[in-house]
DNA sequence: TTGAAAGCGATACCAC
DNA sequence: GTGGTATCGCTTTCAA
């Protein structure tokens, strides 16, 4: 048996129509408002349906209904779970309204945001999302006149009005740093970079007021990586463990889980200080990475699933009412999770 | 300034011709035969486009012109940077040939991969990829009368006929041992499971068949996962590591990048054989973490960009010759990449 | 309830 | 070269 049926055209409405012995617009009506046909001419356009392997088209019918089911989805890294995350949750909330996701990847690449930009637009969905380049998002934004609506995710877009939706990193770090203050630690440590990426700066910030919450009890040191990956983490994690006992840190907030899985290694690798133990150690982004490992890395969860959801539900409103639709920014907030290397 | 245009009507054709003072043809000759327009002319349509800002209607296009540009891609995994890479050389390909790939994620779910492949076979795309779940794949296929070519990834569709790209898991366990057999390792040991995932067992007979050309000279044991994270290479690693001297291994195939780096991990924390001095470890699919680790690990990389290329260049193929296209069963090789886990 | 016909926004063929 | 027009497959209004 073959997949494919040839060249064969597929059946369309007027075939069905023919063997059902109706018009053609009852089979439209069938497939639309099926309440509104008599019991047995549905039954009899159904079979008819069924015997022809019709299949509706979508365009034609998006063309002349001017109505649209996908809604794109431009998404600037896929590799990264954090943004699949979000494509995940879209699609959630899309299903609920009778929607399809699409996912364009376009791979950190500004051209190919714009290429899928412009596809998704000449292909009339009924609206786009769009998770850009942060440097990226006022051009594509406002390279085209947008036939279509657009809500922003992970980046606040400067000029250009539209909704968006991010996420708190600030609040991220307040809660890291905070986590590990409520449990007794003094000496914090922020390990990450670099600071260009507002997410690790946000993240810093963060830190920074929880500790500056402590009037003068906690103190806190950076050390600056060149990126958040394992191997700036043992980097760092080697640094500290050649540190004097009286300056080690006994907690230490990572802009990244990879970072902390690197820190927490080398420490193992070049005798550093005890993880949980001596030194309290929390990530950031919830890897599989970071609960697989072999000490249980805490963590702050980024609100991925959530922001596709909220994004999406931003979305279908402003398609809704065009007229009343007021933009929004959303900025949602991510989850400490608790495990065991900051649990002495 | 707003992304959107409000609920204007967006301009068509025809208000181009009408600006310009030509006839609709013309103007669609413009977008698809500029060659065979009058340069004023076309100057006179082009300019009328920008300043009404047109935008082309590819449904409308594609109704009347019975194709499509876009590829639709249903990926059961995208979280998984193997299919990934397959989307990425989708990409490459159908872009050469003025083609898009569109991503629809079936995340696991047997469901949503026949949800994604009614609505790229009712939104008429101009073929379809599938990367299936591999026990799914003969239910997908046989599911409909599906109306366009499909070509499947990474699985041997039983029943069902069609042309599909598969990786060489056999060659690529092959190619592991065998490096490791040429520099000189004689007793190998195999760490991966479940077996019943056939990538699993397909290396696995490719490390038994580069043995058994050893003529005995080489032995071979086998550790049994649960699965091929992280924390299963541990697990492995642990008992490997605590083997009397005379029965360890100085070869090591794991089925995967993570259970390498388990096995690795284990050895520096229990004190077992140092890597790569007593023991060589190779890994498999080429991992950012692989190349990121402390110790590189040597691996095998999958061809998933080739693989995508390939379906894609097969299913444009089977698009184009509809009468004489014969399926058929792609089977790419993987490529042995030496790091210092390795190398002596 | 069902049928007939006018669009939806483009393509492509055939005259001029 | 350019203009008119049938057509793509479906939705939807309006009569019957």
């Amino acid at each position: 048996m073959s997949v494919q049926n040839g060249s064969q055209r597929p059946p369309r409405m007027e075939d069905v129509a023919k063997r059902a012995g109706v018009a053609i617009g009852t089979v439209s009506h069938v497939l639309n408002h099926p309440h509104k046909v008599r019991p047995d001419t549905l039954e009899r356009v159904r079979s008819a349906i069924d015997e022809l392997g019709f299949v509706p088209d979508r365009r034609a019918r998006a063309l002349a209904a001017g109505t649209s089911s996908v809604i794109g989805f431009v998404v600037v890294d896929l590799s990264n779970s954090f943004f699949l995350d979000m494509a995940r949750g879209a699609e959630q909330e899309a299903q609920k309204h009778g929607m399809n996701v699409l996912l364009a990847n376009s791979d950190v690449q500004a051209e190919k945001e714009l290429v899928y930009m412009h596809l998704f637009d000449e292909e009339r969905v009924a609206g786009i999302l769009l998770a850009p380049l942060p440097t990226n998002a006022d051009d594509v934004l406002s390279a085209g006149r947008w036939g279509r609506d657009v809500v922003v995710l992970n980046t606040v877009p400067g000029e250009t009005d539209a909704c968006c939706v991010t996420a708190n990193n600030e609040l991220g770090g307040y809660l890291a740093a905070r986590h590990l203050i409520d449990t007794g630690r003094r000496a914090l440590a922020f390990v990450g970079g670099p600071f260009s990426l507002s997410p690790v700066s946000d993240r810093f910030r963060g830190v920074e007021r929880a500790v500056a919450e402590s009037n003068g009890h906690v103190s806190l040191t950076t050390i600056k990586t060149a990126n958040v990956q394992e191997v700036d983490g043992r980097k760092a994690g080697r640094q500290i463990a050649a540190l004097d006992p009286g300056e080690l840190p006994d907690g230490i907030v990572a802009a990244a889980d990879l970072v902390a899985l690197g820190i927490v290694q080398a420490f193992r690798t070049d005798g550093g200080p005890r993880v949980p133990a001596d030194v309290s150690v929390i990530g950031y982004d919830n890897n599989r990475a970071a609960w697989d490992s072999d000490v249980p890395l805490s963590t702050v969860a980024q609100p991925g699933e959530e922001m596709g959801r909220a994004a999406t539900r931003l979305l279908l409103e402003e398609i809704r009412s065009p007229g009343e639709h007021r933009h929004q920014r959303l900025h949602l907030e991510p989850t400490l999770i608790v495990r065991q290397s900051s649990t002495r």
